[in-house]
DNA sequence: AAACGCACCAACCGCGATCGC
DNA sequence: GGCGATCGCGGTTGGTGCGTT
């Protein structure tokens, strides 16, 4: 059908943005809100196309926006958040509500990328690079129990991105604030709404597996679902074992032992008319990404040991850079870190240790997973 | 002091998704 | 349901500043 043109017409500025610029947009929105950001350059009186206005807001101008140095904990968010969503930096910008999409890219590609690369872990499967030392001593299908943990929690984060997207969207309409305050976000009344949406998404899988059981042929839904789907199944098999029909009655009957949540007594729960099993104890690695509340997390944490270990270890090379010759013969060590006289072989050692028991420590995690922590 | 390389980040671009007629 | 318009996302580019040679 062919594009309109945006950027590409005749008289329109493009490149670095002025205060005056600024001032009008900021001026512009404040009082009209953007509405469509096609007839909003002309109506501002800027030289511009939509396309960049919208982005002037949303990456500079927004006033919810925190800039600087990314903390400690944002960046342990993103890593885990990137570990399970990969490059999907508005999902991953939803977690961190004050930081742009685009800021999230950047920092990723210019510093935690790096940081891993340096660290021998490839930046997209975020495993070892080296291979070899995971199948060779049996950790193999470790790392693919690792892998379909990723993509089933991936699937469910992003299921949540949206939700939280359209909850935001709901609390600007006055008729939704007096809800969201209270009943979604600090779950005074009930489960938060993301629960209510990820019961569903949960039914649906449930739905799914009791298909497979019936009909084996499911074809009609969508991709996303079917994603979320198979990711659980898959997930079930490598990890617990055994047939379908097996991992249907063992999700119910696992999600159905929490008790500790104060909604949660019977294992299930009704909501809007739909019976569902309980599922809070599931929301490990996003109920502490989202809330300081931690009383219901359940053990084995898993995204939390992961994320804090790269980050010791990362600390630590922080403060210890070494620097080899090209025939790793001549060390240089500089080391402000507190220890009295370590000697070059103590921190090359330190450091490469770390590296093996990240992932070790890891692979454990995963391997204990099933008994301390039904996230799956 | 000039040239060069690198890091950082704002902005651009193209594409898929979604909306609305 | 089809189609064009618009939006939003993620990859990439280009400008700027800083350190090194």
């Amino acid at each position: 059908m062919g594009r309109s043109p945006c950027c590409d017409k005749v008289g329109l500025k493009k490149g670095p943005w002025t205060p005056e610029e600024d001032e009008k947009l900021l001026a512009y929105i404040q009082e009209h809100g953007h509405g469509s950001w096609r007839a909003l350059p002309s109506k501002a009186g800027l030289q511009r196309c939509g396309k960049s206005c919208r982005l002037r807001w949303i990456n500079y101008l927004r006033p919810d926006i925190k800039r600087g140095k990314f903390t400690l904990q944002e960046e342990q968010t993103i890593i885990q958040l990137h570990a399970l969503l990969g490059n999907r930096w508005s999902a991953i910008a939803t977690h961190l509500s004050k930081r742009t999409d685009n800021e999230i890219k950047n920092y990723w590609n210019t510093h935690l990328k790096k940081r891993l690369i340096k660290m021998g872990i490839d930046p997209v499967s975020h495993k070892p690079k080296n291979d070899t030392l995971l199948s060779n001593d049996g950790h193999f299908k470790s790392t693919a129990n690792l892998s379909h943990m990723a993509q089933w929690e991936s699937a469910r984060l992003e299921a949540e991105a949206r939700l939280v997207k359209q909850s935001k969207v709901r609390s600007m309409s006055p008729l939704s604030n007096k809800v969201n305050s209270k009943t979604c976000l600090n779950s005074t009344f009930g489960p938060p709404l993301r629960y209510v949406d990820m019961h569903k998404v949960w039914n649906g899988i449930l739905d799914h597996n009791e298909n497979k059981i019936g009909d084996s042929e499911s074809s009609s839904s969508t991709l996303s679902t079917t994603r979320l789907k198979e990711s659980s199944t898959t997930f079930y098999e490598l990890v617990v074992g055994g047939s379908n029909e097996e991992i249907v009655h063992e999700e119910y009957e696992d999600v159905g032992e929490y008790k500790d949540h104060k909604n949660i007594g019977t294992g299930r729960q009704v909501v809007n008319d739909m019976t569902i099993p309980a599922m809070e104890n599931t929301w490990t690695s996003t109920e502490v990404l989202l809330s300081n509340n931690d009383q219901h997390v359940p053990n084995g944490n898993f995204l939390e040991h992961f994320t804090d270990l790269l980050l010791c270890s990362s600390n630590f090379n922080d403060r210890c850079s070494l620097t080899r010759g090209d025939d790793h013969s001549d060390i240089d060590l500089v080391c402000d870190d507190k220890v009295s006289g370590p000697t070059t072989e103590t921190i090359n050692n330190c450091c490469e240790d770390k590296n093996k028991n990240y992932w070790d420590n890891i692979l454990n995690m995963v391997n204990s997973s099933p008994s301390n922590s039904l996230m799956f």
